[in-house]
DNA sequence: CAATTTTTGAGGTACGTAAATCAGAATTTG
DNA sequence: CAAATTCTGATTTACGTACCTCAAAAATTG
């Protein structure tokens, strides 16, 4: 059987008061007694049953969410994730609440986490901006002890706890080695090609840091491979099926295409109808319904793909384990890289 | 605040031990004092707490893992994982126990889960083997009520519960779309090229599906690769080599090499050592040490792999919930191909 | 050494559910 | 309608931990 308080109790020669006492930090128990009983706890290899001290507190984690209310699939499908999550919480003695907050909005994402500040939850949550003032609050919010995790987009060097997303610039690697190896095909004349880029923004630090894979990676193995400069396209699939349509009409040469951004309904509209003899190879971000099927009618060569529903749930993993003090098993939480081809779809 | 049993009890206008038979299905209720009862349950959406339930029965889910005692990389961390996950098991109530059976040997496996009808586990996780055999065996254990979890190696049309393990088909398909693609460069001449294909066993059903997904996707899309006969190499290395070494003499011109079994660090040695002019393209299984280092150094181009510390855990989940009569996350439990080539190596 | 403070023990209640007992009520059977 | 049977209620204990109170013991202080 598992060791109990009672065990331990009866092995150090206290009270099951003392054994409380000394467990839960409490006052009143002289350095000699403390050892007494933490010394019982090594032998048994006592590990406290959180299910029932769960119960005992009637403990409920309270995680707060704080989402973009971006209006692209990837978000929108992100935010489904944590409604999932929340119809699924009572399950497991948690209460998840949503703050949503305008798309690119430092401010507003200090605001709400000045809020989330006030009611102390058992942990937070949230699409993370790159600016000092973010960075500011999570310093705030680490003094209170509250637990935090970067979603999506991280904030390195601040004082989150975790960052549940992906690599971005191996995946901007991984899509300039796929993009060059691809290119060799139909388009290797002498090795040489042009290929076009278009991204969100550059303000968005997951977008610079696939760009800057992607060229790293381009020009350590495809020194032949010339990259156009990069077109903003804002995630705007309107703006961009318009500066896709520019640039192919410009530059007939283009013999692929990297899209490291949202917007890509307008790009495959325009690839399709720009009608060109050789289309170009096209590697684009996230698997949505245009993605999905741009890639089985192979006007997408290949998508990569973050599973909003794996880092929403690894997310509420890793916090959970930051409130309980457990330590994460960081295999189980490295989100990855998904590539998919037409012929590996889910 | 969540509903209890007590409010059950209150709403319905009957005991809590009332309750309690027609929660736990227990005899002695009429069909009418069930029935308000299950009304007050659905009225006030009542969800068991399972934690405090399975504190009341200490209850300990314990459950069996059937593994090859195969002696390749993949298998080797198989196990690994399962060990982690026994020493993780105190925190989540359960009990693993592994159950070490020969490769390849249907008898054993057979006997191996006989012996685990008897004790009868919460629930039993098994790398299965294609026999009617093993089918009829799961069976008498769907029969007993024991969730059955295929891990790695499916059994379709058997009673299993659920496959922890990837699409192969989809895999082999994969690797097919690749190599074509990745051929495309350097030797495509005019499109034709030879490939070869190293498996470990025929008998295997992993390896058949992703032979059959390889070949269907290169004769769909590239009609001018031609597949050289399957080299079976038994998963042994010091065979692999030899057989690869033997492939690269007779046919100077294979462009292309897919090994979809285990044994890999013989065919690396072989392609190393063959020091042919242009080496061939590589896509191989199963992220390992040497495969990892094989694709840092170039001499393989890419690696689909399958994490067998996810395949654990979800095995684990899912025989929990079966245990529990819940409902499994599909998309978590979903395993997927990773594909690694050397710019997201993790 | 007495007075004070600190430490410890003993015991209880609570969390939400499971499982048991036993008496009493309702129903069915003969 | 009495007897047998089936249902139901009331109550209790248990699971492992948290947290509370009160009294007793031990250590410290003046």
């Amino acid at each position: 059987m598992k060791p109990t308080v009672h065990d331990i109790a009866k092995i150090a020669g206290v009270s099951l008061a003392t054994v409380d006492r000394v467990l839960n930090g409490r006052p009143g128990v002289r350095a000699v007694t403390k050892g007494k009983v933490e010394e019982a706890i090594a032998s048994l290899g006592y590990v406290r049953d959180l299910a029932a001290a769960n119960l005992a507190k009637s403990r409920t984690y309270s995680f707060v969410f704080i989402l973009p209310a971006n209006d692209n699939s990837f978000m929108i499908g992100l935010h489904e994730e944590v409604r999932g999550a929340i119809a699924r919480s009572s399950a497991d003695r948690s209460d998840i609440r949503i703050i949503d907050v305008p798309p690119f909005d430092a401010e507003a994402l200090v605001m709400a986490l000045e809020s989330v500040l006030l009611d102390k939850p058992a942990g937070v949550a949230f699409v993370a901006l790159d600016t000092p003032e973010v960075r500011a609050v999570t310093e705030s919010l680490k003094q209170a002890g509250i637990p935090m995790v970067a979603l999506v987009s991280d904030l390195p060097d601040s004082a989150r706890d975790h960052y549940a997303g992906i690599d971005n610039i191996a995946a901007g690697r991984t899509a300039g080695s796929l993009l060059g190896r691809f290119l060799g095909g139909p388009f290797a004349r002498d090795g040489e090609a042009t290929v076009a880029v278009l991204a969100g923004s550059m303000l968005v630090r997951d977008h610079r840091e696939r760009l800057e894979g992607f060229s790293a990676a381009i020009s350590e193995a495809f020194p032949n491979i010339y990259i156009l400069p990069v077109l903003e396209g804002r995630d705007d699939p309107a703006l961009a099926e318009t500066m896709i349509s520019d640039a192919l009409r410009r530059n007939r040469d283009i013999a692929g295409i990297y899209s490291l951004g949202a917007g890509n309904r307008g790009m495959i509209r325009a690839i399709q109808k720009a009608g060109v003899a050789r289309r170009p190879i096209v590697i684009a971000h996230e698997l949505t319904a245009s993605t999905r099927s741009a890639l089985s009618d192979g006007v997408i060569d290949a998508v990569l793909n973050q599973d909003a529903g794996h880092e929403v749930r690894s997310a509420i993993r890793v916090l959970k384990a930051k409130a309980d003090g457990l330590p994460v098993i960081a295999a189980q939480e490295r989100i990855r890289i998904d590539i998919f081809l037409k012929d590996n779809l889910p």
